[in-house]
DNA sequence: CGGACAAGCTGA
DNA sequence: CAGCTTGTCCGG
């Protein structure tokens, strides 16, 4: 094997050949995109001939009189007449592959951004001069492990369609499915997705033992760590969360998607795009198979593939025994949360999961020093916080949404302020008392209780702390099934999926606690068959014209109303709104709702554009 | 985005 | 009309 040639890389040059007259080196001509997000456009460059310089390559330039970085989004251009052409001030690294920065430009449609936030995604954290040397083989193969025969036809069937969306029960072996796709993966590099990071470096530690050359990308949000992203670039088995959809392979050979219908997959910041619609179109791109895995398919997989389930039998052992209590018929003394079935599932032996969600989306915020409760100045309502146009997070009122003022306490003048948590805190001292020993609380924000805490309640934050429990209780699932967003059901049996991954692992109990014992998700759950749910939904977002039937954005901002005036009329637009200074755009398509928003242009004024908006 | 420059406002 | 603010344009 050939190895590359050193490149010059990573030192000042000085300047091309500036005088033309003594050198006998032409000039080529570069394609740079600034690395500034306020400038959504590129600029030609001089280079020397004897310079090599890739499309993808971070360089620094010189842009109106400073110096920033760039990438380099084509070469050998013929420069638009009429300018100077400035010498590149510096070629710094290797940067995004071509593919990458063509599905930059795919990615700035889709999600209504700038190609630059998605080329930062596809670039190192550090310079990286060299790409170690491709690396030819993967592994001979993996090892087998044991695989129920029907559950193995199914994946295989999975693996040989290109589009594939597979219903893999909760309980039933994850890596299975990776070791079959990377076995099966020809021509190119195998990518795979999980939502967390911590279950990216597990699954990567597994594959690295059975002898696969592995790169992980699974960090913090923004650049990839120079060292995974140069083993991806030579040549790996990508596995990583959210960002990796941006892996620089060399050539993309298959994709798997584990738990599609993570809601980590989606940003919260613009452009709010998600990893898995990227790594769909870049199977596309390759001509890659796509494999998109989850015990509750999102409709949007489900519309866009061909859906793949195991057998009943399969179905049952890998879903837990799923109790439901209908609230209703409680004892009013005793009060709704602490059914029997509830009582006695803590007593019983073993790890127990209480999730309590706090009421709707609601926050409720106490001062931190005198503890009285945030309230709007203008009306005395309630307030929740935004993140106003200028970054900072201001309170905003329940009432109306006009009323926007600084985070500060109108009783003592202070700054800070606590999330009240309504329910859980009570709840959890009562369960304390029903149980006769110490129950821990678990919250996004809260410390982790002492490990040995045997019972734990909290808000769904419980879930993701912990992998393996004897039992899992929703102590209202209404508080997730009734709540205003559309997705909001949806969202509620990924919830109850993962719990039942959670009680499968400790060969546990799940247990529901709801006024809605007839909810299809509920059905869903205690027949074991996501379908149940699915297909009906399906049916109903259709018929109330909601995604994945139709492509909708959300459009907010000061900014916002000269823009939604703006928009194409005729374009197969439905604008709605204002609804506290929120517009909706929905459109048939992604094609026709991307364009409009594309050929719009954008006022002054701060705007946020969210396509596919997680949100209501 | 941030610098340059033009046009608009103010005060002596 | 200098000196300052605000707005608009443009970068190779």
């Amino acid at each position: 094997m050939t190895v590359p040639e050193p490149r010059q890389l990573g030192f000042e040059l000085d300047g091309g050949s500036v005088d033309e007259s003594t050198s006998d080196v032409v000039d080529q001509v570069v394609r740079v995109r600034p690395d500034v997000v306020g400038i959504d456009k590129c600029f030609d460059y001089s280079v020397g001939r004897d310079t090599q310089v890739e499309v993808g390559d971070l360089v620094r330039v010189v842009l109106g009189g400073r110096r920033v970085g760039g990438w380099v989004t084509a070469t050998d251009v013929t420069p638009v007449d009429g300018h100077r052409l400035v010498p590149l001030s510096r070629v710094s690294g290797r940067g995004p592959t071509q593919e990458l920065v063509e599905l930059a430009d795919w990615a700035a449609w889709r999600w209504a951004g700038r190609p630059v936030h998605f080329l930062r995604a596809a670039s190192p954290d550090a310079n990286v001069e060299r790409i170690p040397a491709p690396a030819r083989l993967r592994i001979e193969r993996n090892r087998r492990s044991t695989n129920s025969p029907t559950s193995g036809e199914v994946l295989r069937e999975a693996l040989a369609t290109p589009r594939a969306v597979l219903r893999w029960p909760p309980g039933a072996d994850r890596y299975a499915i990776v070791r079959e796709a990377v076995d099966a993966t020809g021509d190119g590099w195998p990518l795979i997705l999980l939502p967390s990071a911590r279950d990216a470096a597990t699954l990567a530690r597994r594959l690295r033992s059975d002898g696969n050359r592995v790169a992980l990308l699974a960090g913090g949000s923004g650049a990839v760590a120079a060292g995974e992203w140069a083993s991806a670039r030579a040549g790996a088995v990508v596995v990583g969360t959210r960002g990796a959809a941006w892996a620089p392979l060399p050539k993309v050979g298959r994709v798997v998607v584990l738990d599609e219908d993570d809601e980590a997959y989606q940003g919260e910041r613009t452009p709010t795009w998600h990893a898995r619609d990227v790594v769909i179109e870049r199977a596309r791109r390759s001509d890659a198979a796509c494999l998109l895995v989850s015990a509750t398919p999102s409709l949007e997989a489900l519309t866009w593939g061909r859906v793949l389930d195991v057998g009943p039998g399969e179905r049952r052992s890998g879903w837990p025994r799923v109790q439901v209590v209908d609230q209703r018929d409680l004892d009013p003394a005793t009060g709704p949360l602490f059914s029997p079935a509830l009582v006695e599932l803590v007593r019983g032996p073993g790890r127990i999961l209480c999730v309590l969600n706090r009421t709707g989306r609601v926050r409720q915020l106490a001062c931190a020093s005198c503890r009285s409760l945030a309230r709007c100045a203008d009306c005395d309502a309630a307030v929740s916080t935004v993140v106003d146009g200028d970054g900072t997070e201001k309170f905003v009122c329940g009432r109306d949404a006009a009323h926007v003022r600084p985070m500060l306490c109108l009783e003592c003048g202070s700054t800070a302020f606590r999330n009240l948590r309504l329910g859980v805190g009570r709840a959890r001292e009562e369960l304390e008392v029903l149980a006769g020993e110490p129950v821990g609380e678990v919250t996004a924000e809260g410390a982790a209780p002492d490990p040995s805490t045997r019972i734990l309640l909290g808000t769904e934050a419980v879930l993701h702390r912990y992998d393996k429990a004897a039992g899992v209780a929703f102590l209202d699932l209404d508080q997730h099934l009734m709540a205003v967003r559309y997705r909001a059901s949806e969202q509620a049996l990924s919830l109850v999926a993962r719990a039942a991954r959670i009680a499968s692992r400790g060969a546990g109990r799940l247990l529901i606690q709801t006024r809605n014992p007839d909810h299809p998700v509920v059905v869903a759950a205690v027949k074991r068959d996501p379908a149940l749910f699915s297909d009906r939904e399906l049916k109903l977002r259709t018929e109330l014209g909601l995604p994945p039937t139709v492509a909708l954005a959300r459009v907010s901002g000061p900014g916002a109303e000269a823009f939604v005036e703006a928009l194409p009329a005729a374009a197969g637009l439905r604008v709605q709104g204002p609804l506290e200074g929120i517009w909706r755009i929905r459109a048939q398509d992604h094609v026709t709702l991307c364009d409009a928003l594309r050929e719009t242009t954008r006022p002054a004024e701060r705007l946020r554009v969210e396509v596919d908006p997680l949100g209501a």
